[in-house]
DNA sequence: AGCACGCCGACT
DNA sequence: GTCGGCGTGCTC
């Protein structure tokens, strides 16, 4: 392997900075000149800023203007497959190069030199005479051998105080030294026996690390229902990552989930691995991104921005639960994590593992044209079987307003209550009810900044905006009529089915997860133990508990509302319902008690709903693809979105109007402009939004496309233009 | 992104 | 007469 290109002091050089300017600027290589790649100091304008440094110098600016990098920063360059990856990301999401380098350089402190810290071990000096507290000291740091500790660490755990540890240091007996802060993450070990894997998961996990030896490009769809034992599988591939020396990365799709597999890898390597998500501390972030680079980590479990780490020689990515929708989101930079996830790995010949039990049809289409790898996992585990699935048609419960368990449902739970199993009830909708409204004039109270209507949290004793996060009291009397007393609640959420629950099972205990009810991941997690160990007869929960939560003693699930996900036109709204269903009817009977899910339905006869019943995925996948491709839709059609937003709504309309008529270079690679119409939302924190959806043949040139079409038109002050390349949903 | 420069309304 | 509103433009 080469050395990156070096460049002499003074040096003509490119500098991509963390300014939003969409060019590489030029700056003279510093004293001792510097390595392609390297992460630099600049001087812009009046302030110091961020860079890396890109190539070349361009030429063509005033020389006597261009200024010296001021300092090369200690950490390791970036890589030529990180560059490459950065700027591929960047043209495929149409994200300017700085805010992707932003992504990239995400901790806190990179420049700063490194920071140290004292640490205690045994020294071989001898004391003036002995103590308890003393020979405790002695004893630990004996026990751990050559370990060293924090004071902190040390005197806790001696049970001793501070300055115990002092005077044991003024005389010798304990040695004081400095040491970086940032300490690589202890070492796992590969080598440690797993679980006993079935015949089903040894398959799969001889294949997926056959993969991971071969030390090439590759994606596998790992598809395995839930309770077969994926994540088991995938450690496998991770193991034979770490053997062949190489950094493995697993994404999961929420914060939530990392505590709990961080048990599970510790179980498995015998030691925690990195950590890398928005709950991490300022100083854990750092070490994590700086051991990353420097090989000090192994595997880190993370968040989709882990994505954009600086490994070193990342060889597996695991996507687990890949059809989550929270891979898809803004981070500021609209990017799906699965396919960036793909994306990095064929920089860096990496195997790419998508775990799901309910997979998106991107990747099942993708695994049926033969792009990936399918593997399927079909026994649970044990004696467990996919729970029995089965609907309660409402049209038939005689069920008063304002109740929402069905006799039918309540009989089921009443019957598990008495064997000593546990039920489950799934709505998906936080808070008490979702609009309240006036009595006396049907008003509806929404939000002030957003129009969408508030809801109203009675637990909080607030009104809440789920768009923007704007509370307000619960009013008594009406805003738009004044009418005293007329406001009332409709329709359930999680705290009013919680209520209607207690009501029907005074003497049952009842347990709550729904994410705004917990202040930290920590409690949640706490709670969740609660139940799994049989501390709660009924749950109630948000599709918080669809997630991947194992609770031995369910055996009943209960759907409030199956329809909830089947209004609206948005695309994938069945695929979503048929995988959120699945998911959560599989957290019934994961041990081995027989479960049964029932779903709380209007139309029993829907062909989601059918899908569902019947258990058949291929069919259903099979059926859905067909319609997708039949409409020239992803995955078989390839489309954008634009959404104008400013808080002056007539010029958000004017613009978007001249976009649709202006549309000649999308008209040149035969892509369409539909809209503009008001967006699903149509105002957000008092910006008013509209949307342009374009639609073009899987392959035409889009991204080019779009940007000589943005590039026609100049934004007014104050309206800021979003193109979404494969949004998620739309409307 | 910041931060400057620059052109029009209410103050000592 | 000036202080300051934030609209436009520049940063190697």
């Amino acid at each position: 392997m080469s050395l990156p290109e070096f460049y002499d002091q003074d040096a003509l050089i490119g500098v991509l900075t963390t300014q939003p300017l969409d060019r590489v600027l030029d700056y003279k290589a510093p004293e001792g000149g510097c390595h392609l790649g390297a992460f630099v100091e600049v001087p812009l304008g009046p302030r110091k800023v961020l860079g890396v440094v890109w190539g070349p110098g361009q030429g063509g600016y005033d020389l006597a203007k261009v200024r010296s990098v001021i300092r090369v920063l200690d950490v390791a360059p970036m890589r030529e497959e990180m560059r490459a990856f950065l700027t591929r990301a960047a043209e495929y999401t149409l994200t300017p190069m700085p805010a992707m380098l932003r992504l990239a350089t995400r901790a806190p402190g990179l420049g700063d030199a490194q920071s140290m810290k004292k640490v205690y071990r045994l020294g071989d000096g001898t004391m003036d005479r002995m103590t308890a507290a003393r020979t405790r000291v002695l004893a630990v740091l004996e026990e751990y051998g050559g370990l060293s500790f924090t004071l902190g660490e040390l005197a806790e755990m001696a049970g001793v105080s501070p300055s115990v540890v002092k005077g044991m240091v003024a005389q010798g007996a304990v040695s004081e030294q400095d040491t970086p802060r940032n300490t690589p993450y202890p070492r796992l070990d590969p080598t440690l026996p797993g679980l006993e894997l079935t015949d089903d998961q040894a398959e799969g996990a001889n294949q997926l690390c056959a993969g991971v030896a071969g030390g090439t490009y590759g994606t596998t769809l790992l598809k395995g229902v839930t309770g077969s034992g994926k994540t088991e599988v995938y450690l496998e591939a991770v193991a034979e990552c770490l053997t062949q020396g190489r950094q493995a990365l697993v994404l999961l799709p929420e914060i939530a989930l990392t505590a709990e597999f961080l048990t599970r890898v510790e179980k498995r390597f015998g030691a925690r691995p990195a950590e890398w998500h928005s709950g991490v501390t300022m100083t854990e972030r750092r070490r994590c991104w700086k051991m990353v680079g420097q090989g000090g980590a192994q595997l880190v479990v993370g968040a989709r921005s882990a994505l954009f780490l600086p490994f070193r020689d990342l060889g597996l990515i695991v996507v687990d639960e890949e059809h989550d929708t929270s891979y898809k989101q803004e981070d500021g930079v609209l990017y799906s994590a699965r396919d960036m996830a793909v994306l990095r790995a064929t920089f860096c010949a990496a195997q790419v593992v998508l775990a799901s039990a309910t997979p998106s049809l991107e990747s099942w289409a993708n695994a049926q044209a033969g792009k990936y790898t399918r593997i399927d996992l079909t026994s649970r585990v044990g004696a467990a079987e996919m729970p029995q699935m089965r609907a309660i048609d409402m049209r038939a419960e005689d069920l008063p307003g304002n109740r929402w368990v069905s006799p039918t449902l309540q009989a089921a739970i009443t019957d598990r209550i008495a064997r000593g199993e546990q039920a489950l009830l799934f709505i998906n909708r936080r808070g008490y009810a979702p609009v309240t409204i006036c009595r006396a004039c049907g008003h509806q109270i929404g939000c002030d900044h957003c129009d969408a209507r508030m809801v109203e949290h009675r637990f909080q004793k607030r009104l809440v905006c789920h768009q923007c996060g704007e509370t307000k009291p619960i009013p008594t009397t009406c805003p738009s009529c004044e009418a005293e007393d007329r406001l009332a609640p409709v329709g359930p959420g999680v705290e009013r089915l919680a209520e209607e629950v207690q009501a029907l099972f005074p003497e049952a205990r009842m347990a709550v997860l729904s994410s705004d009810l917990f202040g930290s991941a920590r409690a949640l997690k706490a709670q969740i133990e609660a139940i799994a160990g049989g501390e709660a007869d009924i749950i109630i929960g948000t599709q918080l508990v669809a997630k991947g939560h194992n609770f031995p003693l369910l055996t009943l699930v209960g759907v409030i509302d199956a329809d909830l996900g089947l209004q609206g036109s948005d695309l994938r709204a069945a695929e979503r319902t048929f995988q959120l269903m699945r998911q959560v009817a599989g957290r019934a009977g994961r041990a081995e008690r027989k479960g049964t899910a029932l779903l709380q339905t209007f139309q029993p006869d829907h062909p989601v709903i059918r899908a569902i019943l019947s258990g058949d995925e291929e069919g259903f996948w099979q059926a859905e693809a067909a319609e997708r491709q039949a409409a020239g839709v992803p995955p078989y059609g390839r489309m954008a979105g634009i959404v104008l937003s400013s808080p002056d709504i007539q010029a958000v309309f004017d613009l978007a109007g001249e976009m649709a008529r202006r549309d000649d270079p999308l008209r040149a690679i035969g892509a369409q402009v539909f809209g503009p119409a008001p967006a699903p939302i149509a105002r957000i924190r008092g910006r008013h939004r509209v949307r342009l959806l374009v639609k073009a043949d899987k392959t035409a040139p889009l991204q080019a496309a779009l940007a000589r079409w943005a590039a026609q038109f100049k934004l007014p002050a104050n309206l800021r233009l979003q193109i979404d390349i494969d949004p998620q949903s739309f409307y």
